[in-house]
DNA sequence: ATCTAATCATTAGATATCTAACTTTGTCTT
DNA sequence: AAGACAAAGTTAGATATCTAATGATTAGAT
């Protein structure tokens, strides 16, 4: 058994570990179902981030899906190319890139954002909406224990 | 707003996301843990896989730690490059590779683990237990619900 | 007014992961 | 016993991510 060296005081697997395995089956699964709707997971995230406030800079853009500006560059590189979008650089402030979806980007958000909508009913059959809320409230509890490296 | 778009019923965040962004969180401050004590996540899991089933083959190794037999390859060929483990073939059956740790890994091994148990501690205080066991359920709840691409 | 700092983005290089193709070895069928 | 098929691992090539370094532009300080 792949806990028993580190099992936790009442015989269920570490939690962290939990949540990572969790997460990776359904990331999987949503990215299958974005791939299906012609897109990809980051894709979709991108797009999310630049529709939630267009002619934000790319930071702002970056933080907002929990990547990293670099990261976030590649994406756009790549959605460029594909013509979902545009990159200007701001006239006032000649360092920022203000980002906007082409019309080839916004269909690309329509479709993906039908298909993330149906992914997340699908997620959530069967599990009542009180379990639902206690398990964000676990979810924001491990986020703020996770956070400080050093005390 | 970023989930404006994409709301769910009660004005959370749908629970995939909010599951990824946590996930990733504490993913990367374990890391951050597993690196002040001398290794890895992935060192750890490797490490973990191979002392919960020594002499099983690598396929089986991967599925334990939920990856893939070619990215375990690549972990190994890592980890037997640095001394702490060996690879050699099974003389019952010369297509699998036995793996076993060194002594270099074996004391890996106890020091990851100390640090992956205080993490673990770490991460689950001010959590009652009852609210983990349902937390525990809700995340085993998601993993079927994503199973199931086509049906 | 110029020099220094900070800010925004990109580039470069690294790690972790996946899928698909390939090699070696073993099993099964006829 | 030969040939086809299956299984275990590795290799090759792709994607997604990170950090650190670099370039361009702006803001601030003296």
């Amino acid at each position: 058994m792949l806990y028993c060296q580190i099992m936790t005081p009442f015989d269920r697997p570490p939690v962290g570990m939990n949540l990572a395995r969790t997460s990776k089956v359904v990331a999987q699964a949503f990215d299958a179902a974005m791939v299906e709707a012609g897109g990809t997971l980051p894709v979709w995230l991108t797009l999310l981030s630049v529709k939630s406030k267009e002619l934000a800079n790319q930071r702002e853009l970056a933080g907002m899906i929990g990547i990293q500006g670099a990261t976030l560059t590649h994406h756009l590189n790549a959605m460029e190319a594909q013509g979902l979008l545009t990159r200007r650089r701001d006239p006032e402030n000649r360092r920022v890139h203000q980002v906007a979806l082409t019309e080839a980007g916004e269909a690309m958000f329509e479709r993906l954002r039908k298909a993330a909508l149906a992914f997340d009913k699908r997620l959530r059959t069967g599990i009542p909406d009180d379990k639902l809320a206690e398990f964000a409230e676990v979810l924001a509890a491990l986020r703020r224990n996770a956070e400080p490296p050093q005390s």
